[in-house]
DNA sequence: CTGTTAGCGCGTTCAA
DNA sequence: TTGAACGCGCTAACAG
């Protein structure tokens, strides 16, 4: 049913190597022979068997990839980007989705190693103390670069969640907003990046940091940002602008502030992280710090590529990615009545058109 | 570096053949021999090579998943649906993004056959006449399973195209518009079961189907979809609602619609396919059609898994999954003014936060 | 220039 | 209950 080179030298009364060599157009076979294979084998159908030829040269051209949830937009615009990068490279993708769930992770990561993937990107869903199996993925010296979430000694890609969270943070203050609450995300690495982003900005202007202006919401539920921001709003002494730890989030608490009757961004600023797309539809458009997701997949992907092919440099190094901020109407500005002059000062610095769609 | 089965055996002093009996758990080793062989191989590290296993075994455990477009969330939540089922039967994807270009759709489809996947899932790139491939495709005897686009006697799963542009159609028709134009998609399957839908509706409605209602974008084109509701609104009879084939379109639309001055629902009612995040946030919540993202890799992957155990049905028969309509304010209702009566209306029939999150 | 030979790591006979 | 031998399809020495 399948050709195999075998089929190929019968038919031509010739033998195997000659075949395989001829395919391979290596300089040693006469023009008349190459000829005559490479017509069979066209003829035959033949396909080379990338499952034999890598048992032998220990060598896939698979790179697995470890996400904790393929539903979430972030992952798949990483993914897109490393499939960018990992396909020009001629490598491809082996896909995992751990539903967060730790323990899957590290078995699926096995099956990874075991299935000889010349090298793994891995967006972990491990807390920080349990990293376990990467002794093993250590031990077997399979190349492997993690995103988004970052551990001592491994290359890691990944936005800059500090940043994300001063500049997110700084714009608010210099739009006027003087009560500035945060809705943090998770207890991760890029959450409590971003907090102290935050902090930092706030310190920075001399503003203090209130325990009660910082709740905790899931990065991707939108009911939790709005539940969040219904707190936030029933305090005493209530903030004038939320920044949330990531687009859903605020999506969720741009309801909340709509339903209190809150004018935006008269009454109260906001601003989100992730830039995620349709968010200057929105029903005031979203202000976001844009993390370069793309560019997350694909400088892991390249470093990545770098690594196996012995290009790169073996020391870990961490690579942040500079965000960008987008400002738009939610945030822009407070006393500002609406309208031109709020939209025109918005156009000009929002990168989304250009770089959501490479 | 890599433990293999000798490793362990000779760690041993016993037989490869033995050490691989008794980490399969056949029951022919004694209980003493497996337990050493089980503490040996967990304190070398030993992890199964699954490529020389599937040299002999001639399974993978793969499935190969050809999409045309990686950044459109319609792939990738067909994707997410297509890993849930197959992670769950033990299969892994092998992922390729062809960007819409045939060429490579037919190179990806030639090295995942060479990679000996067990099976297929493909989004094609490909205009229904040039389905080259697919013989080769047939002739190895992979099986395989089309999504979104369809092609005579093939494993096909989808959304009801036909139907959606129905119901779509009706629902404006029986808000009261008049005037309905269309904005439909590029000429592939889809967009022209999408037409069909629509002129079906309209002539059961008794409402004539005019040509320059029929404007033509890009399913993800925001832009286009701007453009096209322009050269509507320029029309000398200009139209009252428009449904536009993706939920970009709309979105663009919507834009141009405001630009214009014209209030939604009021003036002008929009309806939108795909039920996109955000839709509902969206500065007009805007009404949409679900096609069942998830649903539809849900099925292409139960039934190619079905497939490659010789459970289904080999006789190709096209899956539809069913469309439902989901009306948000965008479109409900013209003659309402606004606010209370529309959303509660609304939020009943609206199954986006049971079933996208799935 | 072409053919022969020897593995890659594992699974599956069949003997012992 | 265990071990030896063979083959999956291909690549890479080396021999002719």
């Amino acid at each position: 049913m399948r050709t195999r080179l075998k089929d190929v030298a019968e038919a031509l009364k010739i033998s195997v190597s000659t075949v395989n060599a001829a395919l391979q157009n290596r300089p040693d076979i006469s023009q008349k022979t190459r000829e005559r294979v490479l017509g069979k084998a066209r003829e035959l159908g033949y396909l080379p068997n990338r499952v034999a030829r890598s048992l032998v040269t220990q060598r896939t051209q698979v790179i697995g990839v470890v996400v904790p949830d393929l539903s979430r937009s972030f992952f798949t615009e990483v993914v897109t980007g490393i499939d960018e990068v990992a396909s020009a490279a001629g490598y491809h993708l082996l896909l995992c989705n751990t539903r967060e769930d730790p323990s899957r992770e590290d078995s699926e990561i096995q099956t990874l190693i075991g299935s000889q993937v010349d090298g793994l990107i891995i967006a972990s869903a491990h807390a920080p103390s349990e990293n376990e199996v990467w002794r093993e993925l250590r031990r077997t010296g399979v190349p492997f670069v993690l995103v988004d979430r970052f551990f001592r000694d491994t290359h890691f890609v990944g936005g800059d969640d500090e940043q994300i969270g001063f500049i997110a943070t700084k714009h608010l203050i210099q739009q006027g907003y003087e009560r500035i609450a945060h809705i943090r995300g998770p207890n991760v690495m890029t959450a409590i990046g971003r907090l102290k982003g935050y902090t930092q900005a706030l310190h920075r202007h001399n503003m203090r940091v209130r325990r009660a202006y910082i709740v905790e919401a899931q990065y991707h539920d939108e009911a939790g940002g709005s539940e969040a921001a219904y707190k936030l709003l029933s305090l005493p002494d209530s903030p004038d602008a939320i920044f949330a730890a990531s687009d859903p989030i605020a999506i969720g608490a741009l309801e909340s502030l709509q339903q209190r009757g809150l004018r935006i961004p008269e009454d109260f600023g906001l601003i989100g992280v992730g830039n995620v797309r349709y968010g200057q539809y929105l029903s005031v458009p979203l202000s976001t710090v844009d993390q370069q997701r793309q560019g997350i997949g694909k400088k892991a992907g390249a470093m990545l590529v770098d690594l196996i092919t012995g290009r790169a440099n073996p020391r870990a190094l961490p690579i942040l990615l500079e965000p960008r901020l987008l400002p738009r109407r939610s945030s822009c500005c407070k006393g500002y009545v609406s309208g031109s002059a709020v939209a025109s000062r918005v156009n000009a610095p929002d990168h989304q058109s250009v770089d959501a769609n490479r």
